[in-house]
DNA sequence: AATGAATGAGCCTTCATTCAT
DNA sequence: GATGAATGAAGGCTCATTCAT
């Protein structure tokens, strides 16, 4: 029980617990004590970890929406491709819950609002970045293609609530070529 | 002061106040106390028009995200401007107060599930509907077609919570002419 | 709906629907506006016949717990056949359920406290009376005499609670039979 | 100050004052905040062992109206003395708050209305047996038997309510030796 | 007399958080 | 570190009662 991999093991099944629980009623509807059953620690020990409710969540933010470096791998002359891969990569860096939890609790508070303002910010710029590369030249309408990069971000983030919520799916390689094809 | 019309306005009074709370800070972090007070009735009234607190939440989407029936006036030649005449008349149905409320309280209420899915349902069946009439020939890719009205329905319907949230704006006429262009 | 004989019938049915009502699920149990309901009046009339909720269960008791003058008729030398007819008459001065309610409601109200002793007394007094008349000799010991009608009352008073309560039923007949043979 | 001791007193004086509480103005008229109160803890450690108001009662039902097993030693050729001895052992099965507690909640909580009904049903099996051994030889009536081991079981139950409520007293010692003489 | 909207005190219950061990 | 009893503030909801019409 008190080796320090267990320690880990207790934090990071708090965290599994919260993201579940976040992610399917909320944050608000979430007592503290049913992460720690759904974790199968004590009470106490979450709020050893994380002394307020509010840091359970912040900690989820801050390390389960990471916003890396690296750009994707343009392909020059196919930028319905490049922005298929750029799909392809985000959920390596916030699952679909995670991406539900930044929607749902944004308003609320300024930390969560603030990762997904970055969050937003990051595959726009990189949707941005992905089609100056890929396309021929970069003759084409600069409004036109913040319009295509905005659109295509709302796209991805939105994606899986929408379909989870509504049942309706949309196909980003689907929208990747319908922009592509915009900006041919 | 005459009494129909107080009574009338008193429910009116709640659900106003209720639609800006929960849009603000969300329906469980809202206390009915706070609707009351800022419809500027006393508690005990919330609870006489609306047994259960989530009656003031049902109540509010059943009666304020209307599904009508008529359709957006095509303009033959002009799919752009026809998707921005339909962008027009959607605060018309669901506020964008309306709009967060559904989305942030979809998974947690099935009746705003449901109203969520026919919503986005109703904008995909009318962008299509548009773009149909509104393209010169109907010699589009349907598959591509269906991917346009998808995305703009996910724009429109995401559009202020995204901006509200992340401060990024779009804008629906530049998505419009997006799309109108992929197609033509 | 304004003639006094409809007016009548609304505070019988009041009074009618509260019976039920205190005898099924207690006084405190019972809001006025279940009353009004079962009653088919509106909830604003309870108010108009009786000022304070309580009224209602003073009204009821008063009206509908009558004690009576006249004595049973006893015949000498059957005291069995006399504390029989003594048993008969009793539904006909307090209903089932208005006993029911007096026991469950007697520690709460004064009024039907003293009701319930009262009630209890003269069939106490009654019991003791009609043996007297109906032994023989009034030779009998005087404190198992007034054991004999305390016992007779007691089982009388409860007999359709503990039926009611516990599924078990005790046959005045037999116990007026054994009392009866006690003294005989 | 140890703690589990202290822990299993917190317990215990709830019970304790929810029994008093109870049997003096009744489950629905007595608020938890009250209980918490006279038990000298804080309102919310009711909760924290009893996580409904209606599991006080029924763990006071459940842990404070013992149904054992042993019977009463008879003694033969005194059918009167037996009966009084079982009617002395009652109060240390349920004690009288308790019995009231019984009667009063028992057509509204079935667990009750269940405890109330073995009670009753233990004691009718216990006056019957006490009277069979006590009895010279068993040639008395069966059904005579059966309407004095009746008899008895409701004076003892009911006694301290009809005479709490009442002031009317009745002395179960009379009663038994009524009985008896009804049987000798 | 009849009606039901209006009022607010009070209750059960939840839950984050503390703390002694 | 680990544990769960202890604490009390706050919220949803009920309901007797009032009152304007």
């Amino acid at each position: 029980m008190d080796d320090p991999l267990e320690t880990a093991k207790a934090r990071t099944r708090i965290l599994d617990a919260a993201e579940e629980l976040f992610a399917g009623g909320g944050y608000d509807a979430t007592p503290t004590a049913r992460i720690a059953e759904l974790a199968g620690v004590p009470k106490g020990l979450v709020f050893h970890y994380f002394p307020r409710k509010i840091d359970v969540l912040v900690s989820l933010v801050d390390e389960r929406t990471l916003v890396t470096e690296e750009d994707v791998e343009a392909v020059p002359g196919d930028p319905a491709g490049t922005l298929s891969k750029l799909a392809r990569m985000l959920p390596l860096r916030a699952s679909p819950d995670m991406r539900r939890i930044l929607f749902r609790e944004a308003d609320t508070h300024r930390s969560v609002r603030d990762r997904l303002g970055r969050l937003n910010a990051e595959i726009i710029r990189r949707s941005r970045f992905a089609l100056e590369l890929a396309l021929p030249g970069s003759r084409g309408d600069a409004a036109r293609l913040e319009a295509a990069a905005a659109t295509f971000a709302a796209v991805l983030l939105y994606q899986e609530s929408l379909c989870l919520l509504t049942g309706h799916h949309i196909d980003p390689d689907a929208v990747a070529e319908l922009i592509a094809h915009a900006l041919g």
